[in-house]
DNA sequence: TGCTCAAACGATAATGATTCTCAATATAGA
DNA sequence: TCTATATTGAGAATCATTATCGTTTGAGCA
C-alpha cells in the first residue's frame, strides 16, 4: 500500500502524498514535471498546491521512491522507481519517451570511470531523435 | 583569427563577441555558464552587459561554434566546439569535468534508437562520481 | 574618411521554474 | 481526545534566462 511506502521513507502519511503517489503509479505517462502533476491532479478534482507538489516529489526522491532526470527540454521530469535501472530517447517532435537499458553501455560506463580515476555514482543518458509514430506530428506516409 | 570565425558564422563583428570568443578560447575550464563568463569577463575589466552573454553564446550555439550541456547541477553549461565530439564525467565533490569519446557507446547508440524504431539526431551522456584528485575536498591522504 | 541604417548593446523589466515564508491545519502518538 | 509537531497552501521571493527599448556601433558606400 502506499501508506506503507511513505512510512517506510520516513514520511508522515498525508493526503497530498498519497494523492501524488497514486497518480505516479496509475498514470500511463511515467515521465513527468511537477506542473504536469500539478494539473492531473486538479483535471481530477484533486487540487494541491504546487508547492506542496514540488516539496513532495524532492522528498520522494531523497527517499529513493522517484528519480529525477534533466532532458534538454529545461523543465525537471520525474518518474516513479519501478524496476532496474534504465535510460531514454526522447522525441525531438513529439515529445515521447522511450525507456531501454543496454548491458554493454553500462559496462562501458564503469571501465571509463575507473580509467580516468572516477568512482562512478551515478549517470544521465538521454538520446534525441525523431521518432516513427503515426501520431507524431513528423512522422511519414 | 576570431574575426574571421563571427564572419563565417553569419555575425557581425563587435568588441562583445570578440571578448566572449576569446574567453572561451583562452580559460583553463572549457565548460562554463553564462554567468561565470559573465564574471571572468568582469574580472578582467572587460564589463559586458549579462543580456549580451546569453545573445552571444545562443548565437554562437546556433551558428555550432559552441555547444550547450544540461549537468544535473541546473544551470546551462558552454563549450567552445573543438575537436571531435565527446562526453563528460562531473565530479559530484569538486565539480572537475573531464571528457572522454568511447567509440563502443557511440555505435551502441546507434543500435539502439534503430532498434526503437527512432532516428538518432543527438545524445547527452554524463557520469558522475568522485574523482582522486589530491585538489579534490574529499579527497583520502 | 565620413554617412547611413540596420544590427547590436546594455540596463532593466518580464518571464518561467522552483523554493521559501508563515499562518492555518492535519497527523502521530500519548 | 489532546498535544506537539510536521505539513499544507497562498503568495512572496529567488534564480536563471529572455524580452524590451532607447542608445550605440559596425559595414558598406559616397
Ligand atoms: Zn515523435
Ligand atoms: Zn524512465
Ligand atoms: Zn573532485
Ligand atoms: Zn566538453
Amino acid at each position: 500500500m502506499d501508506s506503507e511506502e511513505l512510512r517506510n521513507a520516513g514520511l508522515k502519511v498525508t493526503i497530498p502524498r498519497l494523492k501524488i503517489l497514486s497518480l505516479l503509479e496509475n498514470s500511463a505517462e511515467r515521465h513527468m514535471t511537477a506542473e504536469t502533476v500539478y494539473r492531473l491532479l486538479a483535471e481530477g478534482g484533486e487540487v494541491i498546491g504546487l508547492a506542496t507538489v514540488y516539496r513532495a516529489l524532492a522528498q520522494f526522491e531523497a527517499a529513493g521512491l522517484i528519480t529525477r532526470h534533466h532532458f534538454d527540454s529545461g523543465q525537471t521530469v520525474y518518474e516513479l522507481e519501478r524496476g532496474p535501472h534504465h535510460d531514454h530517447i526522447v522525441c525531438i517532435r513529439c515529445g515521447r519517451v522511450e525507456e531501454f537499458y543496454d548491458k554493454v553501455i553500462e559496462e562501458r560506463q564503469r571501465e571509463i570511470a575507473a580509467s580516468l580515476g572516477f568512482t562512478l555514482s551515478d549517470h544521465a543518458l538521454t538520446l534525441y531523435g525523431e521518432c516513427n509514430s503515426p501520431d507524431c506530428p513528423g512522422h511519414q506516409g
